[in-house]
DNA sequence: CTTGACCCTGACGCAGCGTCAGGCCACATC
DNA sequence: GATGTGGCCTGACGCTGCGTCAGGGTCAAG
């Protein structure tokens, strides 16, 4: 094969090919008599695990010590190009939940602490955060259904999420500010209808998991700051009010 | 603060302040009277963002575009960000896809042959072109909803749409091997499928909108070349008999 | 007043290619 | 056999996001 079929087989540019060939990563074993690059099987073999080492982001100088080390066969390689792009994959889903996160956060009004952000992109290790991330939220399902929903929502659609989220906060505020006890069926009720909204929207929440999130609302300081922010007490409040009504479900 | 405190609080050289400064990303708003810079408070806040935005793989022309447009808002920015991370997690787990196939090959003692290769990482894999799409199509709802859809998709159900597509494109190659004309109504019933099996698993294409990739069929190289791959006059044949069954209906 | 740790502005280097430029091959068509 | 047309070749320069000197001014302490 020629560059131009292996360029095209590959999904790379022909300049590439004669990078790496300039460079002595993937040299074709052949030439033709016109000097255009042969290229073998056993070239485009080596070509599917350079693409793979690259994909998963070694350095060409990288991919060619890894390659050309001869106590390493493509049995191995294949083998550990496996565990890297599970790894990899597993980072990126926890990256990816983080994103979402930020995401619900900021149509509430919240902004992440970029230095949180920072964390997950660290190096730290990654099993670590994943794990700690599924402590605080819960379910991963939750995860995968917010992410799945919310990313097909159009900025209006953004813009009536937050508005449904407004209502159901000033009518907390409005609860709180009357004097109502949190347990009152008008207030168990208003938590009622944040449930739904959750549910709607993001993922089905239940009231067990409703009655999670309220604990973090108070012990997360950036939501506790946010509902206080409208009224002095409120992230207790709603807190009490979710608990009330997840008991009496 | 001076270039040394700032670079050491937030973890970069002091190099890369210059070169931030430089290309205009992040310009101290003061200078000393011996022309030391001078980051003052609103300066660092802007570092935050920049850092943020930079471990989310941002390019720095990007990140000066992003804090320097007030018409955009950190949402879109994080909802994009949902969208790249979903397309790479998904391009990750065809690779390993592949990698896990080569391995099965491999110990069967089966050569892998070029067409496995080019299915992930050449032109028929499904998302190598996603950047290239959201370009074309990125505003349109039929993108955002194929989106929605596709990024849930598991491993497994790429199996299946890539089956049911290649069930389709053999029978119009069928069909045109056998000399039916494209407008036959056992052709365009193939075409019919086609548009349903798009409206299944990508979103929901009218007869219209069909006709309109029918048009890109041809009309895109490589698409058309595609098509012709598996038999000469395909993309043509394919596009008249999509043309036909959006007639008829 | 010296010393050493800062700061400044160029300027070059690096990876991993994209993108011409200039020229040779291959095959088809007139 | 001439003439396209398209693919191949080898340079060579450009780009991003800095690292890394080089040559020189500045500041606080001793």
């Amino acid at each position: 094969m020629n560059v131009g079929q292996v360029a095209a087989a590959a999904g790379v540019s022909v300049r590439t090919l004669h990078h790496w060939d300039a460079v002595g990563l993937l040299v074709p074993s052949g030439r033709t008599a016109a000097g255009y690059r042969a290229y073998a099987p056993a070239d485009l073999e080596r070509l599917q695990q350079v693409l793979t080492y690259r994909e998963l982001g070694f350095s060409l100088d990288d991919v060619r010590r890894l390659l050309d080390d001869p106590a390493v066969d493509a049995l191995d390689h294949l083998r550990r190009q496996q565990e890297l792009l599970a790894d990899r994959i597993a980072r990126l889903q926890s990256v990816a939940a983080l994103v979402s996160r930020a995401v619900e956060a900021r149509s509430m009004g919240i902004e992440l602490d970029p230095h949180e952000l920072r964390e997950v992109f660290g190096d730290e290790d990654p099993t670590q955060h994943a794990e700690e991330a599924r402590e605080r939220w819960g379910d991963t399902d939750a995860y995968v259904q917010s992410h799945a929903r919310t990313s097909s929502y159009s900025k209006a659609d953004w813009l009536e999420v937050k508005a449904e989220g407004e209502d159901v906060e000033r009518r907390f505020a409005e609860a709180l500010s009357v004097g109502l006890p949190a347990d009152d069926p008008a207030v168990t009720a208003i938590a009622e209808d944040h449930r739904q909204h959750i549910s709607r929207r993001f993922y089905d929440c239940s009231p067990q998991m409703h009655a999670c999130l309220a604990d973090m609302y108070v012990a997360d300081e950036r939501f506790a700051a946010h509902y206080d922010r409208r009224a002095a007490g409120l992230a207790q409040y709603v807190h009490d009010a979710v608990k009330a009504n997840a008991d009496a479900r």
